[in-house]
RNA sequence: GCGCCCAUAGCUCAAUUGGAUAGAGCAACGGACUUCUAAUCCGUAGGUUGCAGGUUCAAUUCCUGCUGGGCGCGCCA
């Protein structure tokens, strides 16, 4: 980042001495392979405003950064790109900065909200969830980061039909339990943990449920099975180092009055009708092409998608300026109705803001397993943490774009072999703590390295950790955690390779020694920093 | 039928949100450990970026239309 800008700052300057105007936008960036160290299209994207070919321009300028010690040679090539070769100077100023402290880019202080996850207490947490949990905490993570204020939030119904069911289905595995059958219903969860909830029924309460159903036992199964199952999903986010600060209860929403809040001011704007004995909230008034939606059934009841409408006002109540809802691919229809909702009740348009992704498949051996949350036929969350452990766990989870379907490699996240991509950068960092080690029993102080040595071949790493500020930024804007990942892959690959190719501590220069072991600390520090922003550990040994 | 997402080396993915000769890993082949961790490194081979148009100095990237795959279109969430 300090070189880049360094490099825009000069070229704007010189620019502007040159043609009386400051430049339209311009890219300065690291150059495939050799066209040296940085590279800006300054020239090209001028040619226009200027009526100049991009070659003359380009030539002026570099006519005008000669002399510039701070550059060993500024040319031009191709279609008029220009290309710097920075001076040693530059490396060993930023080795210094970077061995200090690793600096975050600064964003503007607002206060917004991650809600994710978002699994109602009905079963265990999913592979999917997995997913959605990791793409949300790193995000959290880097826009904390960056200063922002960031609640996370996990919103829940612990009431309702789901509930309603989870209750029944419950009651029957207890029953089976003192071999009374009953059958399930239509939409009951027939999964096998609900048997483990049973049994833990029985051993508490005995028999004196069996045979009796009534309204007070379905409350009574209905709020243990929900409280048992939402301890085991708390335990799972913490397994996997996923923390929240809310936990939002639907139940909320109308204990408050915010849902008459919510129903008066849609009814004040025109959003409301009667249609078919039922409450309907005009979607198609906002948006043409969508459907209307019930939000107050026939029975009275309202639909999710009511309190959802009283959540949305909720969290703008509470003063956020921007909220993100994490969701997986089946929701994707969802969007718009929810925006009309944020339009209806009068909500600024950058308030209300989707990040989807896409679905996961577990891969093992050459067999894709295919889950199906209905016949109970799936790959918890937790299972997937306790055989791969969390730090592939969320590495995997994060290193794809969330646009594209995830395919979870189970026995690459678990080998310790050289192809996977975890062990690779956490070994870059473990192979530092060595070196410092080393270092340290050789009695090497490196504090005051002069890095007289620091040339050319350090370029290349200086360089890369000097892109951690744009990428932090790259993923924030663009809502990419895997960018982080790709940093932290390629910052490590560049150490390795610097590694097998320099010695680093060598008793037989010392000079060099300490130069090359403050390089390190520089590396090590940034490989720390992005671990961390991937939530993964950075092992001293390994 | 309508909507969202995806398509890049044999496989899994990158490509700094329009830049130069499209890069890594795995798999294949060949090399580097009496030397700080070989969980590493170096090299060879591998491509009409799904297809067809368009926009411009420049397209994997943007636009249009196809093809193929995933997901969704409930008074379920």
């Amino acid at each position: 980042m300090y070189l880049k800008s360094l490099i825009r700052e000069k070229i704007s300057k010189k620019y502007f001495d040159l043609f009386g105007s400051d430049p339209v936008e311009f890219t300065v960036e690291i150059p495939p392979q050799s066209f040296g160290d940085y590279s800006s299209n300054v020239a090209m994207v001028s040619a226009k405003t200027l009526k100049k070919s991009p070659k003359i321009i380009a030539q002026a300028l570099i006519d005008a950064f000669q002399g510039d010690a701070e550059f060993e040679l500024v040319e031009m090539a191709g279609p008029g790109f220009l290309n710097f070769k920075l001076s040693n100077t530059l490396y060993r100023n930023l080795i210094k900065k970077y061995a200090k402290k690793v600096d975050m880019p600064k964003a503007k202080p607002q206060k917004i909200q991650f809600e994710f996850v978002s699994a109602n207490p009905t079963g265990p947490l999913t592979v999917g969830h997995g997913r959605q949990a990791v793409i949300g905490d790193i995000l959290s993570r880097l826009n904390t980061a960056v200063g922002k204020n960031v609640t996370r939030e996990y919103y829940f119904n612990d009431a309702g039909r789901q509930m309603k069911m989870l209750g029944h289905s419950t009651w029957i595995r207890y029953n089976e339990l003192y071999g009374k059958k009953f059958e399930f219903e239509e939409d009951d969860y027939v999964a096998d943990y609900l048997v483990d909830v049973a049994k833990s029924i029985s051993e508490e309460y005995g028999d004196r449920y069996v045979n009796i159903w009534n309204d007070e036992v379905q409350s009574f199964f209905t709020s243990y099975a929900s409280k048992k199952i939402f301890e085991w999903i708390k335990r799972t986010l913490e397994k996997l180092h996923v923390p929240f600060d809310v936990y939002f209860s639907e139940q909320t929403l109308y204990k408050t009055g915010l849902t008459d809040e919510a129903m008066k001011i849609l009814k004040d704007r025109g959003y409301i009708y009667e249609k078919d004995d039922s409450t309907w909230f005009a979607v198609s008034k906002i948006l043409s092409n969508e459907d209307d939606r019930v939000i107050i059934r026939k029975n009275g009841e309202p639909t999710y998608f009511f309190s959802d409408i009283a959540y949305m006002l909720d969290k703008y109540r509470r003063g956020f300026e921007k909220v993100y809802y994490i969701w997986g691919a089946d929701h994707h229809g969802y969007i718009p109705r929810m925006l009309a909702v944020s339009k209806a009740l009068g909500i600024p348009d950058e308030f209300f803001n989707v990040i989807l992704h896409q679905f996961v498949t577990l891969k093992s051996g050459e067999e894709i397993v295919r889950m199906s949350k209905r016949h109970g036929d799936f790959v918890t969350l937790e299972d997937l943490i306790d055989a791969v452990g969390v730090d592939a766990t969320r590495y995997f989870f994060a290193m794809m774009d969330p646009d594209t379907t995830l395919v979870f490699d189970v026995d690459l996240a678990k080998s310790k072999r050289m192809d996977n991509p975890v062990y690779y950068v956490q070994y870059a960092h473990a192979r530092i703590s060595s070196l410092m080690k080393n270092a340290r029993e050789k009695g090497i102080e490196y504090e005051d390295a002069s890095l007289g040595s620091i040339s050319k071949d350090e370029g290349t790493i200086v360089r890369e950790m000097d892109e951690f500020q744009d990428v932090v930024i790259a993923a924030i804007e663009q809502q990419k955690p895997q960018k982080i990942c790709n940093y932290a892959y390629s910052l490590s690959e560049k150490f390795h390779s610097y590694y097998t190719d320099h010695r680093i501590v060598d008793p037989e220069n010392m000079e060099r020694s300490k130069d090359r072991l403050k390089l390190c600390t520089c590396v090590k520090n940034v490989l720390e920093i992005t671990l961390s922003l991937i939530g993964v550990s950075a092992p001293d040994e390994m």
